[in-house]
DNA sequence: TAATTATTGCGACTTAGTTGCATTTGTAAA
DNA sequence: TTTACAAATGCAACTAAGTCGCAATAATTA
């Protein structure tokens, strides 16, 4: 089963490109408007990131982010890094810092998601928003 | 607006104090019965957070677990440690792990929120589940 | 150009979580 | 110990995120 390069795989990824933020799948459809539907959102999504073209952070209002990540080319993933999500402007970015998770002997880790929910410098600034 | 003892808070504390793992509302749910309604049970959850007796994490299922914490109680909370969840019993439990939040200047953060998900050692021993 | 099969759109569905409102029940004061 | 007031409950209706089946469409590959 190889992926298609459809126009909605397309429309997803230039967005992407454009921007260094993370997107929920409804940030997405906003900025795609009508052009394509909203299951195909959430499928395509899922698509780039069983492919590993992109990675997911589910942030603390329980909403799925997928971001563009250098290091989400290739095979070997390092996404054992901290997020960031603004309760003001809603904007969700990869942190440069890094977790070095250390299991108890026989846990098997598959998976680390983690965030910090805060306002970013503009935001801050402004003490905007009401921490949720 | 002080709280009252009621018997929905006790039964829901009794529960957390009878257990080591932190529960959703749907596991308390099932513990509980019939006996207190489900919005209860949300809004129980939430005052026992806004008053600082249990800690939050949204983990990788996007659900939310409630957990008592001995560093939950007095003002100063510090909850800055790793959760695990099972894939396979789907149990949620704190890690001993810390993790040290170092934001770029002018962030200022709220919350911190972190999940591994894999396989405990009970069930990583018997390979059991399917990675999410 | 035709056949194959991945992908789409649509609508119906699930699950987590919230909310308005009338009723019940702790609690503190009389 | 009763009363009165506000907090908490139950219920039902609602929202939002995400999934799924299915028929139709469109990207590949031969």
């Amino acid at each position: 089963m190889s992926r298609r390069n459809t126009a909605a795989r397309t429309a997803i990824l230039s967005e992407f490109e454009s921007a260094s933020t993370a997107f929920s799948h409804e940030m997405l459809e906003r900025r795609l408007g009508e052009s394509v539907n909203r299951a195909t959102i959430y499928r395509t999504l899922k698509r780039l990131w069983e492919d590993g073209v992109v990675h997911r952070v589910v942030a603390t209002d329980g909403v799925q982010y997928f971001a563009l990540c250098a290091e989400c080319r290739g095979d070997d993933h390092h996404h054992e890094h901290l997020h960031f999500r603004c309760l003001s402007c809603e904007r969700v970015e990869c942190m440069e810092q890094e977790v070095v998770v250390r299991l108890p002997t026989g846990y098997r880790s598959v998976n680390f998601n983690a965030t910090v929910s805060g306002f970013c410098r503009e935001c801050a600034k402004q003490e905007g928003g009401l921490p949720e």
